[in-house]
DNA sequence: GCAAAAAATGGTAGCGCTACCTTTTGCACG
DNA sequence: CGTGCAAAAGGTAGCGCTACCATTTTTTGC
């Protein structure tokens, strides 16, 4: 008596072979490499995979192979709508390729970052997307140790780890505060939540803008590690103006803080812009429409969640991109909330 | 000469066994039911796996055991932030398990739905997630043949796939309508956007609450197929008011409309609640703390991608639910846009 | 028209793991 | 001290596919 082990029921790729008529090598070539059969198999191949209704079977296919055709991607948060629109791009550009997303969520957390990498490094990827550019030194030895293709995405930087797809939020920063400085608005604040890297760039672009017109003044900035909110807003306003009630602009480290200053002006009845001017920063929807619409940086989101899918599937199959780092930039958008009636 | 195929490089199991002292299926046994080996050996194949840095192939125990540890996940938008909560409860859920999510957006059209639960079916997952209840026949069948626990979200309804997590639209815009009423607002309108499956069952929730008070008139209902923004509800009342201009109050299918739509109040000098009273659905963030605060139905969206992991992965386990079909309800969250001052 | 090169096809042997069954061990009991 | 039985451990044979090399067929150059 044989033993037997129970077969899954699929169609097996030995199956189409044998009812086109060729090897089951010659098959499985059809599937990856459609151009190195003659066209008289190809058509034989195709036809009996459809009529068996063939599906390849993934993890035989990962284990023959050693490789996997899946590209890693990791975000710091699912709640951001920023991240919303990235993401909407990486999958929009993954359903047009044959890789599928395996997405994993950081927290905002570079230590969480660095345990999902080996996790990820387990699977081995195909490619990989990853947020930003400060990964600890011990996730660029892991992701250099992964030996595939890796976009960083929302920011470009001096050190790519290989290849990159953002634009400065520093200079982003610098220019939103700039342009209020031409009106007059001299006690220009800034209000800024979580924190993390790229919002600390924005700063950046801020005090330096505000240091290059000899307007820094500590007592205008107010942040918190909180993760962002549209009610955070209101309230590290209220801070702002209890620290310094001279305050006559703020530029905020992100759209939800912009709206929530908007809230709170208008609680205030503080009129926006005479008596207080507003900035966010990324251009999200609601900006445009509220009242008076709000002034925010536009950034490429959903481009770049775009292009770094496209870059990292060329890398794959052999066709880097000539230029490794793809400045996106950005747009500022001036609206009513930072444009005084007449200059 | 002997053919040699290059070896991955990674530690096998194999290598861990020898290390232990013990055959590779009894170190086999160790990561899938440490509970069968005996102490001694459980801590000898223990130890050696974490000398060795050893890593399962995920590729080969999936075509040895015909399963994955994949949950497959269906949602219709990555735009929408009700999605993002959701889909925070399920990343956040599936962290704790040895499961890992495979995510895909049908972009709110059953038809893409069914292409990629096709898709789905062919790597077998351990488990699927899908949102709502209105799947075409053909993707109901795919879900009954793929053998597989699977949980629908979002709404309950009377004839589960399998498991279900969500509540009652209908009840909820019901309860929502209603409690307009004894405020003594007559001329209710009716803003939509998107009109998927969830959307129209908040609106028959409204108009049974009005037909019930006597109050439904068609001229107050305002609908488009187009996705739903903050700006178009600004449009949409608009539109409302130039057929109803009596109108004295809005329920939104959504809180994006009913920012849009006081947006649109603030920009006609309306005051809300006393010229125009406005109720959202969800509860979004921004709600509590829009000027004057926003009434909105509140849901527990988190809870809903959490529950669904949980029920899904208990599931696997062979420890289903009690109970497969699972109310988490609704919360009438009622703020000063819909609260005359005096009643 | 023939040798040489290129393209197309096939045979074989795994990829690293687990299902299935058998064998060994531990241990309570008469 | 042997018997019986459950628990623990092991041997073997694939899972379905592709890498590697060998072979056959076609094309090219002169």
């Amino acid at each position: 008596m044989e033993r037997k082990r129970a077969k899954s029921g699929e169609i097996r790729l030995t199956e189409v072979a044998k009812l086109a008529g060729v090897s089951p090598i010659t098959a499985s070539r059809f599937f990856r490499n459609p151009e190195a059969l003659s066209p008289s198999k190809r058509e034989r191949v195709a036809s009996a995979a459809k009529e068996l209704g063939y599906v390849p079977n993934l993890a035989a296919r990962a284990l023959a192979s050693q490789r996997t055709e899946v590209i890693g991607v990791l975000i710091p948060s699912l709640t951001n709508n920023v991240f919303s629109d990235v993401l909407r791009g990486i999958y929009d550009a993954s359903e047009g390729s044959r890789y599928s997303i395996q997405l994993a969520n950081t927290r905002y957390s570079i230590l969480q970052e660095e345990q999902l990498l080996r996790l990820f490094q387990a699977q081995k990827p195909a490619g990989l997307i990853v947020t930003g550019i400060d990964q600890t030194a011990e996730s660029r030895a892991v992701m250099e140790a992964m030996n595939c293709p890796i976009a960083q995405i929302m920011e470009i930087g001096p050190d790519p780890v290989d290849m990159m797809v953002g634009f400065s939020h520093h200079d982003a920063a610098f220019a939103a505060v700039s342009h209020l400085l031409p009106q007059g608005f001299q006690r220009i604040g800034f209000v800024g939540a979580q924190m993390d890297p790229r919002v600390q760039r924005r700063f950046g672009g801020y005090r330096d803008a505000m240091k290059a017109a000899g307007l820094f003044d500590p007592r205008l900035i107010v942040t918190t590690p909180v993760p962002t909110s549209i009610t955070l807003g209101g309230s590290l306003l209220a801070d702002l103006l209890s620290k310094a009630p001279d305050t006559d602009a703020v530029f905020c480290g992100n759209d939800d803080l912009a709206l929530g200053v908007l809230f709170e002006c208008q609680r205030r009845h503080l009129s926006v812009p005479e008596d207080m001017a507003i900035v966010g920063f990324n251009d999200l929807e609601f900006m445009a429409s509220a009242v008076p619409p709000l002034t925010s940086v536009r950034t490429n989101r959903y481009e770049m969640g775009r292009s770094a899918v496209t870059m990292v599937t060329a890398a794959i199959e052999g066709n880097r991109p000539p230029e490794p780092v793809v400045d996106l930039g950005f747009q500022l958008m001036v609206r009513e909330s930072s444009s005084l009636p007449r200059t």
